[in-house]
DNA sequence: AAATTAATTTTACAATTATCGAATTAGATT
DNA sequence: AATCTAATTCGATAATTGTAAAATTAATTT
């Protein structure tokens, strides 16, 4: 097996990218579909296009660094036909849904997100204010309840103590973290947990 | 509104078009794999990809009109997601071997062998010289055994006749035809009959 | 050997397009 | 109403790329 770990940036990548860009034009698509015909020499080629046999040959050229087409020497001729396996290959694996996260680059955390407690949590991961915006809000107490561990109960008391870490108004935090759904209480009694997230 | 349908030439060759030049770029191959981890907002995405907002928003309506992501307006954000089904659509349907022929523009006829008989048959269709190259002689045998019918049987005299319209040399042509397979000869006798095409 | 032929490579140019900043639009907040 | 925020559109520029003519290469024919 290979190693594609180090400093090869995804291969995978590369090779779709370079799949698309051979097939993102006019006359190499057209080209596609004569060779999927027969087998052609570069001259057929551009007559049937009405190009030049230098524009044809380097348009051959990119079809061919992709892979999709290949040519065989034949007197002083280049017979030019279409790899349809390869063809068939990339229009079946590499669109496939659970290869696609991968073209991504590393997931940049959320913009807003890192914006809202950039400007109202403080250097000691407390908030500074309560921001009037509910979305922001939000923001803030989702960071709020990773404070609490999942499946696990909590007193109010405990609650409390544990949201005293981030402002003195832990009731109106309870409230919210209860109002969002991110903690579920019991009807009556004084018991707390982190909802599980999993809708 | 436009008017897209008089001289639509194959929308279906325009559709396959737009989708690779859609996913003919580096930055929008990556905003494919970012939008399949999840809908995302225009800022965050050009965060990740290190890009201005106005050409984030440039690349997401191209891929927009290639119909592979959609937004919906949230607050004064716009959240695009990927069309998931699109993209496996096309992936699936568009490059099946079958299609790919009706991608070329109307077959044309071989240019070398145009070439040939515009250098070797004069304005009455008769044969002005014989090419030494055989792949050239070739190219007259196959227009010269269509004066024949198919699956009729002709006498040597008859053979004659016809392919004294092309040449004198009846003997040289007759010979050739069967050489080259092109005609067949009963054992002694001096039937003849045009060899069928299919091999 | 000289001439011919098909293809490729090189060079140069025109067309397309990716990019960004500025201006504009649409929606939300104060 | 005035302000703020995210997104889009516009205008300009830089980079890419499709195109063809000319020069070169490779193979064949005379």
């Amino acid at each position: 097996m290979k190693e594609f770990k180090i400093n090869d940036p995804q291969p995978a990548f590369i090779q779709l990218l370079s799949f698309f860009k051979a097939l993102a034009d006019e006359k190499r698509l057209k080209i596609i579909g004569l060779l999927a015909q027969k087998p052609q020499s570069v001259e057929n080629i551009s007559a049937a296009l009405g190009l030049s046999v230098s524009t044809t040959s380097h348009h051959l050229s990119r079809l061919s660094k992709a892979g999709l087409v290949s040519a065989r020497a034949e007197g002083y001729y280049s017979i030019y036909s279409l790899n349809t396996e390869k063809l068939h290959q990339m229009s079946q694996q590499v669109l496939q849904p659970q290869n696609l996260p991968e073209l991504a680059p590393e997931a940049v955390e959320d913009v807003f997100e890192r914006k809202v407690l950039n400007a109202f949590i403080d250097a000691e991961g407390r908030i500074k204010a309560f921001p009037a915006q509910q979305k922001k809000f939000l923001v803030l107490l989702r960071y709020v309840v990773n404070a609490f561990e999942p499946d696990t109960t909590y007193t109010e008391k405990e609650v409390n103590e544990i949201l005293l870490r981030f402002n003195p108004d832990t009731a109106q935090l309870r409230r919210s973290l209860v109002e969002h759904h991110l903690m579920s209480r019991e009807g009556g009694g004084g018991q707390y947990w982190r909802t599980d997230e999993t809708p």
